[in-house]
DNA sequence: CAGTTGTTGAGATGAAGTCTCACTTGACCG
DNA sequence: CGGTCAAGTGAGACTTCATCTCAACAACTG
């Protein structure tokens, strides 16, 4: 269940998967448009009062099985997600602002394809994360 | 805070490190040394009624600081926890069986120093998780 | 052996997320 | 259009995992 594009009004790609365009749906994704960083779950739950906890989630996981965004765990166990501009990639997380940055490396992917060889059993997938101290939160650190 | 060793005695790194020994440790270690393949904190508790729950996740926090086991955080958001036999590694968790495989490669870690550069801001770190069926899973498979 | 202080355990509390179930609403149909 | 009905929703109970509180306890020190 993996809609092909992503740089597309993503009601659309709800509608397009034959869901109901509905208003809770349309003020989340609203407020997720505007969130290029990175989400948690309850930062939308507590931003739109209007929306009630159960369909934020829903529609969290709904976006999430449609391929348009993207789950991503801390190294503290808890949960953002971001908006999927690529397909496949990997993130930069920034430890003092929190923001999530995509990162693509094809020098990895070969290395990572590579490595299949020399583990005993069937790799499924990889997930390779850095852990940084962005730009901005570097400047202005001064 | 970091013991200079690890495959040594935990409760003499504990001991070294200048925490007292109690016997609510004691058993707690003496369980985590039993688990190779990584072990979860609801788990140990379970099978220690007789230390109480906070007490558990303490003596793992300690384990933690003084560097002897590592955290880790599954794709599904749950943690798991492993004894930390070599200082920098990755791992190999089995999707099926859960295990956690300690992972050591030099290429990616020089592959990963040279990303620094390609990155805008600091790197602190890196985390590298591969999700296999191990060996043991795809042979009883058949 | 007694004092000090680090540790402990029971249980309350918190954070994140899921579930239930009666109610509502969007989409299609005639 | 307005009716129908499955998809979707919301309030709030519930689960899981983890931390906090605080009085009681026990490990090391002198």
């Amino acid at each position: 269940m993996i809609a092909s594009q992503s740089r597309q009004d993503l009601m659309s790609v709800i509608e397009d998967m034959g869901y109901r365009i509905t208003q809770p749906r349309r003020y989340v994704v609203k407020l997720l448009e505007t969130k290029p960083d990175g989400f948690g779950a309850e930062e939308i739950n507590a931003a739109l009062p209007e929306v009630g906890r159960a369909t934020v989630y829903r529609t969290i996981r709904l976006l999430l099985d449609i391929g348009v965004i993207c789950k991503l765990v801390m190294r503290d166990g808890s949960t953002k997600y971001s908006l999927a501009r690529v397909e496949h990639h990997h993130h930069l997380v920034c430890v003092r602002c929190g923001t999530v940055e995509e990162f693509l490396d094809s020098t990895i992917e070969r290395l990572v394809r590579a490595i299949g060889a020399e583990v005993s059993g069937e790799i499924l997938g990889h997930r390779i994360e850095f852990d940084i101290i962005c730009k901005t939160c570097l400047d202005s650190a001064n």
